[in-house]
DNA sequence: GCAAATATTCTTGTCGACAATCTGAATACA
DNA sequence: TGTATTCAGATTGTCGACAAGAATATTTGC
């Protein structure tokens, strides 16, 4: 099938899979998970803010394809709460709920609790160490200093966890509540410089510790008073910056 | 800001929204919502059973619509697991993981026990009727001894208290759940005609009585009981028929 | 007769265009 | 001047068509 009149310069293609790179030439069904994921990251991380416009026709634009992939990725953050569409009218980053942070919290904390329990009673040797590998990371953000690295490789820690007790049902939420602890810590961290202390390397020492001994009542135990210090921690700068700006 | 009383035509539309309703004239935007609505009914029903193609030119036919919506709706359904797409191939209704139904399990455990604790603590008087109402409901199929109405009639009632918590994180994992459940369930229902037993009905009455009294422990430990109840009630059928011919 | 190569078919992925609906501004009217 | 109406702009929802990739059927070469 030497149907190559046409000259795509396919080439080298060292570039890796940035932005620009897709933008030239992309595989054939990788369209929507590439708009997916950059925009997840986006509305994650807060550089798009909530109640941000999402226009597909600049999507389209900036990511040089049609507005078909784009939509399918929209459908699926909407799937996911991330984003809110009113229906013929325009499509936004979702609000953070603050008035019912609670829930998020006791949600977060049950999650917290179960998935390092499973994780005591379920793990395999190998698990072991993508969370000894994951706690490094996060110990190297703290002493960096790095507050949005901290976020970020804090809720990787967790997951890997979470996904050492394998049940896909916990996991699944409890990503998402990482996601949205992501979004909540982000909006603090970019008014503050706090930064979480070195107190949590070492509780997740011991979370891990007992996870090896498959101690599963410690596991349950210590992953609830780390989940609750973690509440609170956040709850403090909830009181401290009460009349916060917060975009309606 | 006001919510929306603007006076937008609702007109009579005596109508049930039927499938031959559809064909003829729908609403802008209502496409991909009816077609998500009644494949995801087709598939917990087993109508479609696991395994079951998912042609898109099909369903377009089938619906008299272009094939965009019906991927908008195949796309949500993927989101939640309920299809599973192989790339340029295929798409077909998921299978039910019999491997690791012991995560099944224990996931619906917690959850019962859950939203039931937490109905006993944020219910309001109307949540009560509503679960009345709902109880109600599945007296009847007991007494009618109509097996899928029991299996629909509980999930009705359990999502109901689980709303009566106020806790959508929550809520929204259980609702999972039940639907997964009601894909199980039916799959036995089927070939056996056994029937949950009027037992169910008595142990609902308890759990409404300590939700209204808003005993916490005691709704955390009947909750407990009534699922392990129903689990234990599961895994009798699965041994009752180990053999059981699964589409894989 | 059988394996490899080729053609066909079938399904999904993508595209550009058009239509419906909403928003907001400009206009008409009391 | 204030309110209702109309019109323009913008954005989403839907459509039909085409292309790419994979599975199957067919042909070719030995």
């Amino acid at each position: 099938m030497t149907s190559v009149d046409r000259p795509r310069q396919e080439e080298p293609e060292k570039m890796s899979e940035t932005e620009a790179n897709v933008r030239t030439e992309r595989k054939r069904g990788s369209g929507a998970k590439v708009v997916y994921d950059l925009l997840r990251d986006e509305i994650l991380d807060l550089a798009l803010p909530p109640g941000s416009p999402i226009d597909e026709v600049q999507l389209a634009e900036r990511f040089q394809m049609s507005r078909t992939p784009i939509r399918e990725a929209l459908v699926r953050l909407a799937g996911e709460g991330l984003i809110t569409t009113l229906p013929n009218r325009s499509t936004m980053v979702s609000n953070i709920d603050f008035l019912n942070m609670h829930t998020f919290f006791d949600a977060l904390v049950l999650m917290y609790r179960v998935t390092t329990r499973l994780a005591a009673q379920y793990h395999r040797p190998e698990d072991l160490e993508v969370i000894a590998a994951r706690q490094q990371e996060f110990a190297a953000a703290v002493r960096a200093q790095d507050a949005l690295a901290m976020i970020a490789t804090n809720a990787a820690l967790h997951l890997a966890i979470a996904e050492a007790g394998r049940n896909p049902y916990f996991t699944v939420l409890f990503s998402r509540l990482l996601d949205e602890g992501r979004r909540i810590l982000r909006l603090y961290y970019q008014s503050y410089d706090d930064r979480l202390p070195q107190r949590f390397v070492e509780e997740h020492d011991e979370i891990i510790a007992v996870i090896a001994a498959r101690d599963v009542d410690s596991a349950d135990r210590i992953a609830r008073e780390h989940a609750e210090q973690i509440v609170r921690q956040i709850q403090k700068m909830f009181v401290r910056e009460d009349r916060l700006e917060v975009p309606l």
